[in-house]
DNA sequence: CGGGATCCCTTCGGATACTG
DNA sequence: CAGTATCCGAAGGGATCCCG
């Protein structure tokens, strides 16, 4: 991502207005749950207690409202297999997949920058 | 960003733990306010008024609580020219910079994927 | 097991008024 | 101009109970 930083800083400043690209994508990665959702399926279809364990315990409430909104903007399938115990399996679409690229540069950066609170 | 696809999502898929660096990052990116400011810096120092008028005016506080955050979280600086009428300039520091490659895939992603809500 | 329904507390964010 | 202070409604998110 140090290739070609200044056209980086070019288009991005040309797009300061509203609804710009930023602001869609803001408009579906909302929060830090749905985040975290996202990378949690990007590494395979997870089942709604896999995702829940994984995310550190929000209520369920929480994750199913994140999820229903996912679900809403196709990001994510949702897929309930009619057993005894009840299954249900969330996977990413294609539009969801191709967030990797943001979740990556996110990694990065909080890799390469601890946090420095006084 | 399609280059080495399957390298990010091996070290996504490694990532997926507590205080991980994608959640290191939302913890200074969280909310849709905080990102846009970022945005907004990316182009330049910026006075209190011309990020409020960039930003489709929230309200003064809502800038304010988050330029205060992100100027404890040491990606901004804020510079008082004790002047009268008073002038404030924020600008991103080094660390505010690095996070382009963030922005920059965001834009991509929503330039890419129109808002889809029946 | 994977929710839906309900209750409730906290936080976010907008409006307004005032100050250095 | 760039805040601070205060009030307030809306939304986020946790806890609990119940159901198919």
């Amino acid at each position: 991502m140090e290739t070609n930083g200044a056209e980086q800083l070019k288009r991005l400043a040309a797009a300061r207005r509203r609804g710009c690209g930023v602001e869609r994508t803001l408009a579906v990665l909302d929060g830090k749950w749905t985040t975290l959702i996202v990378r949690e399926l990007l590494s395979g279809p997870k089942r709604f207690g896999e995702i829940r364990a994984a995310l550190d315990s929000p209520s369920a409430k929480t994750i199913t409202d994140r999820l229903r909104a996912l679900e809403h903007q196709r990001i994510i399938t949702r897929t309930v297999y009619p057993e005894i115990p009840p299954r249900v399996v969330y996977e990413l679409t294609g539009d969801g997949h191709s967030l990797a690229g943001i979740l990556y540069e996110m990694l990065i950066w909080g890799e390469e920058h601890p946090v420095s609170e006084p």
